[in-house]
DNA sequence: TGTAAATGGTACGGTACCGTACCATTTACA
DNA sequence: TGTAAATGGTACGGTACCGTACCATTTACA
């Protein structure tokens, strides 16, 4: 209704910008539960009642965090299926979807999301959706789509997807999430290689033989 | 040395049990962060110096209680792999598997190992070492005999266990570790029933029709 | 039965943390 | 240039929490 009312910038949406991404050095390598807001306050400077001014409290911070954070990598699933051939397609949706999982911002936003999963069920929800979820979907389209074709015979299209993207990930992904390992880029490359040999193996349609 | 310096187990032993019992149930509810010495001391009652006796401080209750829920969790990947005929021993495999990681228990543990796992490295090694790491190897082990008497076509015994339990875990396992949706044992069972299909045929040697 | 260890019950020291309170100062816009 | 909003800097109220301190009481074992 009234212009007036809304606050003057000032270079509010800077200074926005800036406690954002100190707060998500913080809360992604500490943790939730371990992150504090004096810690947050120190790392910025300035006064705390600019902090609490652009974000009301703890959760909330949390909540931008990971909502930021979550577009920002999992952007990067954008499936890159204008490849028709099958094995390069499968090959780079699975490389670029393991990349993106065991990219530093990947590993702490899963690290983050499993942590407080029970407490903000509706974030976990989202993150979810836009990511693991948003995954098997576009590449359950993808699998329909060459199913028409007769390229691939599987029986659930959306299943297969979870499928071959849980090869994938195999205990790769778990084994850097939990610090055991940080897996170099020969053995992602290998791990997704022989998923994607298996996975087109299993699924050729029995009357023709495809190409290797 | 001096005999006499042990402890006077009283009913010792079934008190550091009944501890241990409460204590874990607020620490796997809560999480590790959320918990607290005296919430774990009003559910137990008496003094807070009897906890203190039998764990020296909240890390090293955390320890004990993951040790013990993990053995007693993580029992049940003992692989019921004494069946021979392919298909029947990957179903059982990974039903029995998908299981006990979708387990209440399960579930609780994965979630604290998550997200303590940078803090407590040790536990996170062991934990991956006892759980999803030994299932693997089984599972390898078990390829390895197959591929031996010709009834799979495997090129990594090793790869191809992670990425049948990869597959097996699908987005069924982090839908629920977020607690988006608890799976069906329906979907569970079909969930694994095409996930060894398309392993069965992907790995079946070239000359060989495997009965379906 | 006597004794050392463990327990019950309670208090509390020290610290960390969230969010608010002030007030002087600076900024952005009319 | 005047004014309202935002900021800097600091203090602090209220709470939660870890671990310790006491001391009377109970238990287990010699």
């Amino acid at each position: 209704m009234n212009t007036a009312l809304e606050p003057h910038p000032r270079k509010g949406s800077e200074r926005r910008e800036a406690i954002l991404v100190t707060a998500t050095e913080v809360f992604l390598s500490e943790g939730y539960g371990r992150a504090s807001m004096d810690q947050v306050h120190a790392k910025i400077g300035g006064s705390k009642r600019t902090l609490y001014n652009h974000f009301p409290n703890k959760e909330a911070l949390f909540e931008a965090i990971v909502t930021a954070v979550s577009s920002r990598a999992l952007a990067a699933l954008e499936p890159p299926l204008g490849e028709d051939n099958l094995r390069k397609a499968l090959f780079k949706m699975g490389e670029n979807y393991l990349g993106v999982l065991l990219s530093p911002d990947g590993l702490a936003l899963y690290r983050a999301m499993i942590s407080e999963a029970l407490h903000f069920p509706d974030l976990a929800r989202t993150f979810f959706e836009r990511g693991p979820g948003r995954a098997s979907h576009y590449l359950a389209d993808f699998f329909r789509e060459q199913k028409a074709k007769g390229v691939v015979d599987v029986a659930d299209p959306q299943i297969a997807a979870q499928h071959f993207l849980g090869a994938v990930r195999g205990d790769v992904h778990l084994a850097a999430a939990l610090g055991v390992r940080k897996p170099s880029k020969q053995l992602v490359k290998m791990t997704v290689s022989q998923a994607v040999d298996t996975f087109i193996r299993g699924t050729a349609p029995a009357s023709s033989e495809v190409e290797t």
